[in-house]
DNA sequence: CGGCTCGTACGATAGCCATCGTAGTACGGC
DNA sequence: GCCGTACTACGATGGCTATCGTACGAGCCG
């Protein structure tokens, strides 16, 4: 880590143009790294957060977009900003406005190019760690 | 995060019991985290940083148990015994006193029970990020 | 237009963590 | 028995970061 630099230096060379789902706002957008910008370390650090796992988690489940306000993480909206933002800044997600919603989607392609099988190991690991910490809860309870 | 606990609570199922490769001190032994102590989290946040990165790196290259002094880090030796503390303590890596010697092997077929595949991919993604860096590196020069 | 909801920005706070330096313990060799 | 080597323990320090609260800007809806 040592990085994250709050300021930006924008680049935003996997600027896929949206494809027009909605009319969408045009007016902001949101700084990401491209693709060559993703360390792995961010990447790592970003996923070591439960928080954040957990957000990651439930965007791989899906596989799609989601807007912010449709977690329900136990912090207030201020951290989840601060989350989103981590995840964003480090290359996980993506974030697009549409409307007063933000949405975000998982940048699977990047980091799979970047880091190939990286991510659906961290998110089987996690899933199997959840389903074995369960299991014991369970058994313990 | 929000765990690491610092105190531990030593579990140690993982003893193997060291086969008699040299007379070793049987004295001191060290708390490691058994198999089903390990979390996700920590060993994502212990590999995050370049350095523990760097030292996991090593270990797997050489397939082998190293010495502490053989590392040559950038930091002193207090934090470089910080360092490998983390590493053991998230489940990452074994130490076992060797003589003065402490020697550190990886966890490779803990960390592949409990997450498969995830270790590897780490590896590859540090491996070709590093060769993306220094790639670039050269071409800027 | 007025208000509502969604999300951001900024400032504050507390805890963690990487780093250092120094002093101390454990082994092995002379 | 002494000393050097290998590492540890403890304390200090600065920076990061997760968290909160409050105040604000941006679209949508009535």
């Amino acid at each position: 880590m040592r990085s994250a630099p709050r300021g930006n230096g924008a680049v935003v060379t996997t600027a896929a143009p949206t494809p027009p789902t909605t009319p969408a706002a045009g007016g902001r957008d949101l700084p990401h790294p491209g693709r060559h910008e993703i360390r792995l370390e961010s990447v790592l650090h970003a996923l070591a957060d439960p928080m954040r796992l957990q957000v990651v988690r439930e965007l791989a489940a899906v596989g799609d977009e989601l807007s912010c306000s449709h977690f329900d993480l136990p912090v207030t909206k201020s951290t989840t900003t601060h989350h989103f933002r981590v995840l964003r800044e480090s290359g996980v997600i993506r974030q697009i406005y549409r409307g007063t919603a933000k949405m975000n989607g998982l940048r699977q392609e990047d980091l799979d190019a970047l880091f190939p099988g990286l991510l659906d190991s961290v998110l089987a690991a996690a899933t199997s760690q959840a389903a074995r910490l369960a299991d014991a809860g369970a058994t313990d309870a």
